[in-house]
DNA sequence: TCGATCAGGATCGCATACAATACCATTCCT
DNA sequence: AGGAATGGTATTGTATGCGATCCTGATCGA
């Protein structure tokens, strides 16, 4: 890379080429908040498999693509492995993760207890409106069921995201949040291709316990979903470990590769 | 072999946990890990109250006392920050954190459902050595509670910490011990001086449940244990020390070299 | 032919440099 | 005298530079 000609002091600057390459521009160029928005957008790529799961993730490409220096995205990518949707080896680099399956247990394993948590905290506390805007939502899952997959599932995830929020608990916002991410990664690489994850009959049974105030029945329905979800989507462990190593030049001969 | 530490200087035998701590110093000299090193540093100031709710951490004051650059130390107060135990103002600096009531309710509602799913997951499946393990752990809480305050309420956060590192789970043992942080802080603030959090005799109950694998039964102790910290919530008060004086010990005790 | 040794380049780890902003204590004007 | 303007200083935000490490490919010897 050469000593680079763009310098950032610039009144007019013609720099929103360069960062928004996600449609609607959110524009957080704040001060403190420019690295956060590199890792938004490495976030939203990794989940919608723009950067599949192994590939590689070198800070000058990076940087340069998001018109940052190395530092923020340094940042950005040392919080995503933290969340575990990066993996990052000392002097080697960072590359997207590539969950093992018992990773991947782990992480549903958790979030059904979290999810538990938050219908327990619902049940009986839903106020109308609430539940108004989770029936319009299950509707446009319904509505995009057999004629859209990436939004289906899109949506699918949405609707947990929406549940979690309306508990008022950042905590387990951020928790839920996380735990979804990993759940994308996961299921991008192990799950049946065009599976919707989550049936949308069982959210509306979900919505109905909640407002019903049955907050055991809630709790129950929601784990035995999110049972349902691992086993409709998951395939049955072919090797135990190590499928990383083995994946790994698969991934790469999607056109990544360093040679 | 045991190391006879007779005439190696050993002036606080506390870190005993594990893996934790490799004999007397951690040796923070491997590539990308003396972040870690500073992060680990900070958060057991901030745990110990060595570091106060409130008191501001500037980066060069920090870097100077642990021997590292202000790169390393905004990495660390960045994690921290995610973490909540330290608050982040953009062009302010970074400050211990100090919670609100509700956040603290927040976490410790989510703290209840992780430990709840930990008591389900470790029902019936308890081995015999780790049943000890625990039981040896009790009888040291029993041996500190009247005579040894700080010991006291270290030893009852580490027994939550070493159940949920039975389970496995590595996702489950993260999020556990970022809410057991944050407790500790909140406790700081709000709860009484020198009440130690955990009644020993609950810890007890809970480790008869588990072996007996009533799932349902250990669950509600868990959830009744944690219900009772709760309830030992009060006012409490602030100081104001220099940071670098504060900071000596920490470094020698992750290997950093002071200026 | 094949394996080992060793440049050359790419990339990372970290410190540092520099600009931007906030903080503080004056000074100046009314 | 009191409040606004102002300059200096402390601290943060971000980019960049330099040495270290690793990876790749080529050369050499058996």
């Amino acid at each position: 890379m050469r000593p680079s000609s763009r310098n950032v002091r610039n009144p007019k600057p013609t720099a929103k080429s360069r960062a928004d390459e996600a449609g609607a521009a959110p524009q957080a160029s704040q001060p403190g908040q420019r690295a956060l928005s590199v890792y938004r957008a490495l976030r939203k790529a990794i989940i919608e498999q723009a950067l599949s799961p192994g590939m590689k993730l070198p800070e000058d490409a990076i940087g340069d693509r998001l018109g940052v220096s190395r530092t923020l995205v340094r940042e950005a990518l040392g919080r995503l492995s933290i969340e575990g949707l990066v993996e990052l080896k000392p002097n080697r680099g960072a590359s997207v993760a590539y969950p093992t399956l018992e990773e991947a247990r782990d992480v549903f394993d958790v979030r059904r207890g979290l999810e538990r948590l938050v219908a327990e905290m619902l049940a009986g506390r839903l106020t109308r409106a609430q539940a108004d805007q989770l029936e319009r939502h299950v509707r446009m899952e319904e509505a995009a069921l057999g004629r859209d997959g990436p939004e289906s599932i899109r949506l699918a995830g949405e609707f947990h995201i929406k549940l979690v929020e309306m508990t008022g608990n950042a905590l387990l916002v951020r928790y839920v949040e996380e735990v979804s991410s990993r759940c994308s990664l996961i299921l991008a690489i192990y799950g049946r291709p065009h599976s919707s994850e989550c049936a949308v009959s069982e959210h509306r049974q979900l919505i109905d316990a909640l407002l019903k105030g049955d907050s055991r029945q809630a709790a129950d329905l929601m784990d035995h979903h999110l049972q349902a979800v691992v086993s409709r989507a998951l395939i049955a462990p072919r090797v135990d470990r190590d499928i990383r190593d083995l994946l790994g030049p698969y991934a790469a001969s999607e056109g990544l590769s360093p040679t």
